[in-house]
RNA sequence: GGGAGCAUAGCUCAGCUGGUUUAGAGCAUCUGCCUUACAAGCAGAGGGUCCGCGGUUCGAACCCGUGUGCUCCCA
């Protein structure tokens, strides 16, 4: 068979799919063997894997795959989340664009359309992780919005209900009012923004029974004089000089003239703007917390869409900023405002619609967190569930679960699972798992469903138990088995939203951490550092980077740039370095693929190389183990890369490599095809397209990589491995030595040797005269003369060529090294001289030194008689 | 305002318990090679004030303090 040129991925890799699908090679079911379970985190169902997701999905897949090919039964399961906001406002979108108002849809109308939509979007992440290759049980995909999960939402709602976790309330929330909804305080997001700072005239009120004070007013600071008409106080600090003439006044709210109390609160800071606060309970957190203290009434001043309302008085349909605007004018006019002044100041975005988020008071649904999180933490702390790398992210983890504030979970929206409440015609509350539950439990027989949904994150909290249906079907034989899941892997950004939760329902519900090890992958950055977002458009599309350079480059490259739990740094070239690298397997099965019929009986001298080789296998092996355990995934992956490039193509077949259509022995021939095997096993669960078409290629197999079992490391003799070290090591020096001293490539050389221990060299010698064109390796006991010489170690080496020599080159590398060298010499001589190191230092520690020094001094024999010689 | 983290080659990062050869890798750069597996390649090379300052120690990239710069989280 006629290998191509390059290897080309696209066919490879729908081939090698297709196949381990109709294998079965991923699908799981409770056995024997251990259980490797890992759940995905849900992608957003209407949208597209990012470079975020790549990431994710190629470490889980690793993971995955190496538990598969070690001994367990790994079990990955896919799925999607039904995003209520994102997706809602999607549909609405598109509603709109066919011209049709979802106000003017019934829910069950506008709920069949968001099904039609997620029908016909919901496939396209299945598609793209079948691209990258992901080993995930496609029998087990769940999505968050399914009968059964919709059911376990629902049950795990009202059972909380129960439990009197689940609370109704009025409460301050954030208030999205572009998405009509209220948001829980992780959905938003801070900004800095330059905003105004306005100074308003406070008149005070005329009591006929006292005289009016000086000043007549008092002036108040604030950002927001559009919500003036919700004041229903104004709060001095007690402890303020200049207010104290003020106690028992009354003032005139401006724009509505409204008489209110003045109040006094330590709360107030009196440096701050006036240092007199203008009190707005239905419109600022802070306000409110006072507004409960003293009292006030609570006047709400806007509508839901953010204008006015009509216990505004004022200004009322308006939009809040455009009310502003006339405000500031109708206090201008009136003679109330003071001064205006720059103030930079944060304000609140919705992660979803990016409106700016209005504080607002709305009776909304809420679960306590304080009595939850205690054990959620407990099993963080107590080192049940692993976080990695935990130094990072334990910190905030804790930081959360220990101020952790409870749960807005409604929103004002359609698409996700509807809040199993019923209310009568008097507004009495019954929480049930169906309307036939409410009904047994009030008299009435006209009851009306909450029209809230819940958080999505009150669905996918549940995602590692209800995948296994463990809440619709508690103690089935899959959730006893599967879970808790081995790791679960995933952005650091959802650490609150998700895995906290997680961690919590799983503590509720199972009396058991829902998984053993949590790997918090980075952020995907661009190059300049910005992170990928679609409103930016500086996230690639992954099918088309596939399609440019093959799955298992992406993963590669992906990954290779991806130290654990930092940022990366996302660049195409590391892609590129990904497909150079299949290009590097492509061409070394090439070579040996040549020598398939070219096998004869011919002496060998290939000892060495195979056992050399064979020890750097084995070493590796066990490096990647240990690396993968820790979870350094990208220091394993370059391991692997330079024991292939390096090791294997660079030195191992260049040693062993017949001339020009030359015979290969059976024995290398066949010892070279299975440490290809042993490599591309090993590299597997990286880049398991390439590898299993070489797999197949070496030979005719009956099994596949895929699922072929790994066999534990054989020993490791160092002494190979140094002598190995040494040879590549007089190699390079004088491939250098050639270089310098302009001897071409073809050019053949004498080689002279001058060693104490020239033993070491027998086995070697054939393959450094191969390596470095020496027609002739002779030993010698006395420096050669008119020949380049340098020094390895504590062996010489004279190098005689037919060109005319530049001895001075050669000169000053030897100086330079020499002045290396001694410079080394006397540092560590100087930490021997020293008494106290003598003294404190442990016995390997002076042994070391020592040895050190032994060989310095050697080296720098070898070197001074080398300069003497030339 | 509170907290966390980071700063090592041009870039991205390793460097684990302070001592293992006066700091390593990949990419990029430079030099020479189209050498019958591979120019998406081969062979070789250069490149460092380990952010500044102070301290602990026989010994510091590593520990402590401090300053500067950047990032993130929370209010």
């Amino acid at each position: 068979m006629e290998l191509s040129k390059n290897y080309i991925p696209t066919e490879t890799e729908a081939k090698w799919y297709a196949h381990w699908m109709s294998k079965g090679y991923f699908k799981s079911t409770p056995n024997q063997q251990p259980a490797f379970t890992v759940v995905i985190p849900p992608p957003n169902v209407t949208g597209v894997l990012h470079m975020g997701h790549t990431l994710n999905e190629t470490v889980q897949d690793i993971l995955v795959r190496k538990a598969r090919m070690s001994g367990f039964n790994a079990c990955w399961v896919p799925g999607s989340d039904h995003a209520s906001i994102a997706t809602e406002s999607k549909v609405v979108q598109m509603l709109k664009e066919k011209g049709i108002d979802k106000n003017t849809l019934s829910r069950e109308k506008f709920l069949e359309y968001a099904f039609e939509w997620k029908e016909k979007y919901g496939n396209i992440i299945y598609g793209q992780i079948k691209k990258l290759g992901c080993s995930v049980d496609w029998d087990r995909v769940t999505f968050t919005m399914d009968d059964h999960y919709y059911k376990a939402v629902i049950k795990v709602f009202v059972d909380l209900y129960k439990k009197g976790l689940v609370y109704r309330g009025a409460r301050m929330i954030n208030w999205d009012p572009a998405a009509k909804t209220a948001l829980s305080d992780e959905e938003v997001e801070y900004k800095e923004l330059q905003g105004k700072l306005y100074y308003v005239k406070y008149m005070l009120v005329n009591d006929p029974a006292s005289p009016i004070p000086h000043p007549d007013h008092i002036v108040i600071a604030t950002q927001r004089p559009e919500t003036i008409m919700g004041d229903t106080a104004v709060c001095v600090n007690p402890k303020d000089e200049r207010y104290t003439f003020l106690k028992g006044k009354q003032v005139i709210v401006p724009l509505v003239n409204r008489k209110v109390d003045i109040i006094f609160d330590e709360y107030v800071d009196k440096e701050f703007g006036t240092g007199a606060l203008k009190v707005t309970p239905a419109h600022d957190i802070n306000d409110y917390n006072l507004g409960l203290k003293y009292n006030l009434p609570i006047i709400d001043t806007l509508n839901e869409d953010g204008t006015i309302s009509a216990a505004a008085q004022v200004f009322v349909g308006l939009d809040r900023f455009v009310a502003r605007k006339k405000a500031v004018e109708q206090l201008k006019a009136e003679g109330l405002l003071v001064k205006e002044e720059e103030y930079t100041t944060r304000i609140g975005l919705s992660q979803r619609s990016n409106a700016i988020v209005e504080p607002r008071i709305s009776t909304q649904w809420f679960v306590k967190m304080k009595e939850m999180a205690e054990p959620a933490l407990k099993a963080v702390l107590d080192g049940d569930v692993k976080i990695h790398p935990g130094e990072k992210f334990l910190a905030t983890y804790k930081y959360w679960m220990e101020n952790v504030r409870d749960w807005c979970i409604s929103r004002q929206l359609w698409w996700g699972q509807q809040i199993p409440a019923w209310y009568d015609k008097e507004g009495n509350l019954f929480v049930a798992e169906n309307k036939e539950g409410a009904l047994k439990l009030s008299k009435s027989a006209d009851l009306v469903q909450d029209e809230d949904v819940l958080d999505t994150w009150f669905s996918s909290w549940i995602w590692p138990m209800e995948v296994f249906h463990g809440i619709s079907k508690p103690g089935n034989e899959d959730i006893n088995y599967y879970y808790p899941g081995s790791v679960l892997v995933t952005g650091q950004d959802i650490i609150f939203f998700w895995v906290a939760r997680m961690v919590m329902a799983g503590m509720e519900y199972m009396h058991e951490k829902p998984f053993s090890d949590v790997y918090f992958t980075g952020m995907v950055r661009d190059k300049q550092g910005r992170k990928m977002s679609k409103s930016l458009g500086n996230s690639p599309d992954l099918l088309e980077l596939i399609e440019k350079y093959g799955a298992d480059a992406v993963r590669f490259g992906i990954l290779i740039s991806s130290p654990a739990g930092n940022d990366l740094l996302f660049d195409e070239s590391a892609l590129e370095q990904g497909r150079n690298f299949n290009n590097k397997l492509w061409n070394a099965l090439k070579l040996v693929k040549g020598w398939e019929n070219r096998t004869g009986n011919v002496p060998s001298n290939n000892q060495f190389a195979i056992d050399w080789f064979e020890n750097r296998l084995n070493e590796v092996g066990m490096e990647v183990d240990g690396l993968l355990k820790q979870f350094r995934l990208s220091e394993a992956l370059k391991n692997i890369y330079s024991l292939i490039w390096d090791d294997f193509c660079s030195w191992y077949l260049e040693w062993v490599k017949p001339g020009f259509e030359q015979p290969i022995d059976e024995v290398t021939y066949l010892k070279t095809i299975s440490f290809f095997e042993k490599l591309v096993h090993l590299l597997h669960p990286f880049m398991p397209f390439i590898t299993e078409e070489i797999y197949h290629l070496l030979g005719e197999k009956t099994d596949d990589l895929c699922v072929k079992q790994y066999s534990v490391a054989g020993k490791i003799n160092s002494s190979i491995l140094s002598e190995g070290q040494l040879l590549k090591q007089v190699i390079t020096a004088i491939r250098d030595a050639r270089n310098k001293n302009q001897i071409k490539p073809k050019e053949e050389i004498i080689l002279h040797l001058q060693s104490n221990a020239p033993k070491v060299y027998e086995a070697i010698n054939h393959i450094l005269a191969k390596q470095v064109n020496a027609k002739q390796i002779n030993i010698t006991k006395e420096p050669v003369a008119n020949t380049i010489v340098l020094a390895v170690e504590k062996d010489k080496f004279y190098i005689e060529a037919e060109k005319q020599l530049n001895t001075g080159i050669l000169k000053d590398d030897l100086l330079k090294d020499l002045e290396h060298q001694k410079g080394f010499l006397q540092s560590v001589q100087k930490k021997l001289s020293n008494e106290r190191f003598v003294q404190n230092a442990k016995p390997e520690v002076i042994a070391l030194e020592k040895k050190k020094q032994a060989d310095a001094e050697a080296r720098i024999k070898t070197i001074e008689e080398s300069l003497a010689s030339l």
